[in-house]
DNA sequence: GTTTAAATTAAACAAATGTTTAACTTTGTA
DNA sequence: TACAAAGTTAAACATTTGTTTAATTTAAAC
């Protein structure tokens, strides 16, 4: 398939990219784009064949930086089944956060699927996403780190929600959250203060941790 | 604002919101509505004013059995605030399972919205289910039933993210449990175990319990 | 400088959209 | 039965849609 991008297309992608983000595919025209990315409504049909083909190149160059090969991580001894599990989330996180507009795209793609080509590259991420925890979770399991009845498809499911939800949300949770502090760096505070919840909320499940109230 | 509906109003809104469900609202026309419904294409009009009219009485009508009045519930002395919080995250599981389709036409309505109506309705119905929840988690806090730093905006993210997640991809996890299992009865089943987890693991956030491993 | 390909443009295209019209059937009431 | 309102219909309406055309400009190569 594709593999590389001229500077045109790039341009006209990511203005894409933004309008799909906020008005869905649908109801973005090829018009809408051509204007955001100041360009001929023809050029989308000249660099790409058609607006489906549009999305499908999006899909399929972000995908590229979504997509991490951690093998290595997984099977490094030094690291405690934990820590990876904590690496794997942490980088959810922040590949989420770093690709919001996308992000959007991909819950709206999910939500309503009308593409094969791109259900299939979302398929295989994550299938790519839940055998890299799977891996992890097993392991601590044989090292009796974790509980053995723990639901995996259920913990995915938290996670990938969890992440979801509170990135659709996020102004939401600003709102709330800045009633207290300042503004500017309060994204960041935010961020992290949802990574640790979330982080605790994994290792309370994977072994619910002793505590003197 | 509308009160009662038709028995042929009743029968647009549910073809409608079937194919809204499957296909989105804008990817819907009023011509498969029409189809889906059995109707002439002028009826949608002549019920409805219009398809934006058309989406907002649904929703005004689904929000009707979505909201609930819990105000006794929450006062109920008897009741200890964990199971409280308990029979509200069931009931809010039971209700998004009973509302499938309509509950993918508001994480849709949520994800690209277009209509001040629908997220206004949308909204006030947020805002009670956290004000229930935040009732009951402060009176836990009170009684020193549960921890003191609880971050309930993270608490309710992580409920309705995981509930939203769980039922979009309900067919996914349908096909990861069956491997074991019969068929027919499997949803019920899937859906108390999801149930169980997820109470588990609002339990272990509220008050990290005690576990001989 | 000439030539050839790539890039860009405005205009036109057919198809699909939500809505309205005006004629008609059906229904209920007096 | 007669009449009026409600229900239903096919056709037409003006827009908007994604895509294509054919002409023009720009850029690069010889």
């Amino acid at each position: 398939m594709h593999q590389e991008f001229s500077e045109k297309q790039l341009l006209i992608m990511e203005a894409a990219e933004q309008l799909f983000a906020e008005k869905s595919y649908d109801s973005t025209s090829v018009r809408d784009i051509a204007k955001a990315a100041n360009i001929n409504i023809a050029m989308i049909s000249y660099y790409f064949g058609s607006k489906e083909d549009l999305i499908k190149s999006l899909f399929w160059y972000r995908m590229q930086f979504m997509k991490n090969r951690v093998t290595a991580l997984i099977e490094e001894k030094t690291i405690s089944p934990l820590e990876k599990m904590e690496i794997i989330v942490n980088s959810w996180i922040d590949k989420i956060f770093a690709q919001q507009s996308f992000h959007r795209i991909m819950v709206h793609a999910q939500l309503n699927p009308h593409n094969s080509t791109i259900m299939e590259l979302m398929n295989s991420y994550k299938e790519d996403q839940i055998k890299q925890l799977e891996k992890i979770i097993k392991d601590g399991q044989k090292k009796k780190l974790f509980l053995k009845n723990i639901d995996i498809p259920f913990m995915i499911s938290l996670n990938i929600g969890c992440i979801s939800q509170f990135i659709l949300n996020i102004e939401f949770y600003n709102k709330i959250y800045n009633k207290k502090t300042d503004k500017n760096k309060n994204i960041e505070k935010i961020k992290n203060n949802f990574k640790s919840n979330l982080l605790q909320i994994n290792r309370n499940f994977l072994h619910e941790v002793k505590t003197t109230k």
